[in-house]
DNA sequence: TACTTGACTGTAAACGATTACAGTTAATCG
DNA sequence: CGATTAACTGTAATCGTTTACAGTCAAGTA
């Protein structure tokens, strides 16, 4: 047996699915009316059926959140954060993630045209532009999480994760180290790139020396990687200090230390990036930038929503600043 | 302007509308008309609609993950699991999560009758005979992750998670201990009551003394609660090893004893459940109890595919082991 | 050649909502 | 009381697909 339609609400109350859907959507009717659509709705258990209603008015009542791996924390507190938003408003939360290459997110992206969704989330690892363009095309407002590349006219947030890496290695600085290294996820995605162009950027400007071999690039951002690149790491015994391209990475970090028995902070300083739950659960406890990757994601969501209520509005953009954590890993 | 619909591509290649949605299905067509419909599909970039499509065949691709709150480690391992089964197929996966109380599940349940998912993998943190009832009454597959309610007929991914405590128990009393703790999270969350009856049963089955006051229960499942609530523990002096309730609440506990000057697993041995990334982050690392939540997702989402390509079957139950990884905490 | 067959193709009716428009009531006013 | 107006209601078109059914056309057969 069929869901109860429009059709047989209006006819168990006596009157036209017009004057159901009406009732359903708020519109004036007779409070004779209103009761009996009501009743009849009840009675039958009626639910609008949302694929009919999302052809007719051209909404899909879904939001597409699209990034690269949830096994990543960072992406886990935005899409809370973004869960948060959707969850006052009527929309729901379509996840798009588990794709690790450009050629899947394009696909992604070329999807959108179904209309599945109503607006789009992005936090894109990679850069490519071909992924720019096709963002550009989309008829529904975007929100783009992260560096905004150049010619793309679209809402936007953005952290600046080389201040985050500057708050780092001032911070260490201050804390009277001198030769730090990076510890970094690969150079192809674009957080990579960013934290090493930052990196050279700031200890430029602290007057720190720097050489090649104090970067080192891990091939992702977890933890297992990173223990594996750090123990190839050439110059551990000569750095006082070392930045992680995030909490991960630094918890894997700091395993290898102290199985090496170098002591932390005493003798290399430790800063983490993303500031999770982890960093204060880890021995020592970590100081870490916080990129509040969870109110990234509130923040995307209301002005993804608020570009849906308002289409024309110029794109705005909103810069977060990281803040540094301290505890005692420096 | 709108988007291409399936009459202009039909009007391009100069061709019915049937043949075209004919030849996007895959049906025979002769090879001319083939390429004149993809020729002109290619040069529109039609996209077909899916609401329209979800109208008209009762489909909408989608597939419903359903749990309390994405913050939890355990559920985001879960998700990726079913993410990782989904992005397989055709299914596009919406996430339903973030809602605490029982009247938000039973408001997202009664929803499902909108159709905007062909499935629905649910994993209920909190037991409710409403919430039985209306996933009984719902008419699309269901896969249950976790305790399958009594008097309930959908498939069921369980993991005997007293089975876990009995792992962790009987590691510990061949390890020499007799007195063991339960930091718990809540007593009415499924998860919370079945670790503390587990608890109870195991304790008596190894012939170790048990009180209540061995049992303590955190706000939540997090590390701070359990940070809170081992910090009343009335007889953290007197026990041995203490088992907690999730990796999470585990880490808060060792935080709290490592300030305390109290050694682990010298003094007290800990174990944690769930076995994430975290436990072998921390120090000492964490010997935990897997309780395979990404395979538990796999499962049900091959499970939910398998239901629906096959709607008539008989309901099936996997149960799976959870499996103890000693580390050095105990 | 005429007839059957098979392989495609096109027409038009769904699917279940929303909504413009016209029609119906009831209320208000002169 | 009849006319005007306001408030509500119903009819039917529409959204973009899929698909049953009937039609076409060429090839194969007698």
């Amino acid at each position: 047996m069929r869901s109860p339609t429009i059709s047989s609400v209006a006819l168990h109350a006596g009157v036209s699915v017009a004057s159901v859907s009406r009732v359903m959507n708020g519109f004036a009717a007779r409070p004779e009316t209103e009761s009996r659509v009501r009743a009849a709705i009840a009675d039958l258990g009626y639910q609008p059926n949302s694929a009919a209603r999302a052809l007719k008015v051209r909404e899909s009542d879904q939001i597409c959140l699209s990034f690269a791996d949830i096994g990543n924390p960072a992406y886990v507190s935005m899409t809370r954060g973004v869960g948060r938003v959707l969850h006052e408003s009527k929309y729901r939360l379509v996840l798009a993630s588990s794709f690790s290459t450009v050629g899947e997110i394009i696909q992604q992206l070329e999807s959108m045209g179904r209309g599945y969704a109503d607006g789009l989330i992005i936090s894109p690892i990679y850069s490519d532009p071909k992924i720019t363009e096709l963002i550009s095309q989309l008829k529904m407002p975007v929100v783009l999480i992260g560096t905004l590349p150049t010619g793309l006219d679209v809402d936007n947030v953005h952290i600046d994760s080389s201040l985050g890496i500057k708050l780092a290695a001032t911070h260490l600085k201050e804390r009277g180290r001198s030769k730090i290294g990076l510890l970094n996820g690969p150079l192809n995605t674009n957080p990579g790139r960013r934290r090493s162009d930052g990196f050279r950027k700031v200890l430029k400007n602290l007057r720190l020396e720097i050489v090649e071999e104090q970067m080192i690039q891990a091939d992702d951002f977890t933890s297992q990687s990173a223990y594996e690149a750090i123990s190839r790491y050439p110059l551990i015994s000569e750095i006082d200090a070392l930045i992680c391209g995030n909490d991960l990475m630094a918890a894997g970090a700091l395993r290898f230390l102290s199985e090496l028995g170098i002591d932390v902070p005493g003798k290399i300083a430790v800063v983490g990036i993303d500031n999770t739950e982890l960093a204060s659960l880890v021995k020592p406890t970590l100081t870490s930038v916080d990129l509040l990757a969870e109110s990234r994601g509130e923040l995307a969501a209301n002005l993804l929503l608020d570009r849906i209520a308002n289409p024309k509005r110029a794109s705005k953009k909103i810069v977060v600043q990281p803040k540094l954590i301290v505890r005692s890993s420096t």
